[in-house]
DNA sequence: CGAATAGTGTCTCTCAGACACTATTAT
DNA sequence: ATAATAGTGTCTGAGAGACACTATTCG
């Protein structure tokens, strides 16, 4: 915008540009079973991960949240930036970079959504589906560690068998006896001091994860 | 390219777009530190990494050689792609997105290079610390269970002292005796049956990295 | 009481880290 | 012989995983 020329003096608007999207994993559990949000394509009736062409002056964060507004009235995301996808031929509409990004979000703010199961998606239009392996194996590694680091329980307290149904959810591979996991996880969490009542069994104590536990 | 319009009834070009950069972390070995190489800012006498426009119908990682051939006269690499910094004021000469990328070369093909300690590179024009910031903590977190998995040791055979010796350079802060270092990373090895020969005490052993230990 | 779930004591196996020892060369 | 470097046997402590036991509630 300064008249500034490179050392091949050309400036900067002279370089043809590319389009730059964004397009996100977004997952969820639904079902029992570890899901992605799916939209339908415009062009040709296939599904997609939801996304968006970045606007001007706008930051790639914002994009995704705008998208995400737009196609699931969802609002207050912190997605992560995984990947640029950058193969000539990923979009015949052009020349398309994306920089792909996860999101993941309790069910219950999905409620009126196409979820599928991450296993069994279906052919996506681009190179979503490896988008998507991307984003699970991200989201299985943060899981492998911490007690559920993207918030997918949502904000109460939660009992450590519900915490380790969603772990083996998330994960299902990974076997490991409940008193294993049990002993990883508790030093992560505060004790509410609360427990759970009105269940079967002895009641069992109430969680909170506590802050900064990324 | 044929016409699509998206939803909100723009067609693909009339979005407006950002310039699309690359900026590379070249790391080696020089004087015994960790180095990055960098070249010098073009507007103000400033340093930076080296970088480069992406240019139509060309992909990321071809736009991080050709920048590499260009000012360093480097070939044959493979940049890992690290993340966007898409930040609106990074670059004042326009709205540009810049890939960051890392790269890690034996020390001999740079012979003529501008290199710093990756500890005291100064101040670096754009958001270009953080990159390098970045890059080292991916370097290091490579080099953590592997031995020289960036090839920073060349092709030829090396003894363990010196594979340590280079281990300790990339990570300086890891303490750990000559006895764990082995029995971390010789199963990872191949011994070629060959020893070093012309030096003091028990000729040490020679070996080559196996193809494949990432 | 029994069924069901929560939570813990403890054993074992593995492995990182450390120490100390042995091995092989040059001078 | 002595210095110097290469390489290994072995002990220890921490921690993962498994098993079996105890604890507490409901019906």
């Amino acid at each position: 915008m300064t008249g500034y020329r490179d050392p091949s003096g050309k400036a900067l608007t002279d370089y043809p540009r590319p389009s730059v999207a964004v397009d996100t994993a977004v997952l969820t559990i639904a079902d029992g079973a570890l899901s992605v949000l799916l939209v339908d394509d415009a062009r040709d009736g296939s599904r997609r991960l939801p996304g968006t062409f970045l606007h001007s002056g706008e930051v790639l964060a914002d994009a995704v949240r705008r998208s995400l507004a737009d196609k699931a009235g969802l609002a207050g995301l912190e997605p992560v930036q995984l990947q640029v996808f950058d193969a000539l031929d990923r979009d015949d509409r052009g020349w398309v970079l994306s920089v792909a990004h996860l999101v993941a979000v309790p069910a219950p703010l999905l409620r009126d959504a196409t979820l599928m199961p991450v296993t069994d998606a279906g052919p996506l239009a681009f190179d979503h589906a490896e988008i998507l392996e991307l984003a699970v194996a991200r989201l299985r590694a943060d899981y492998a560690e911490h007690p559920d680091p993207w918030g997918l329980l949502g904000n109460g307290p939660f009992t450590l068998l519900e915490l380790e149904r969603l772990h083996r959810v998330v994960a299902p591979e990974r076997p490991g006896r409940k008193d294993t996991f049990r002993r990883l996880m508790e030093p992560q969490l505060i004790d509410t001091g609360e427990v759970e009542h009105g269940t079967v069994g002895k009641p069992a104590r109430l969680f909170a994860k506590s802050h900064g536990d990324s």
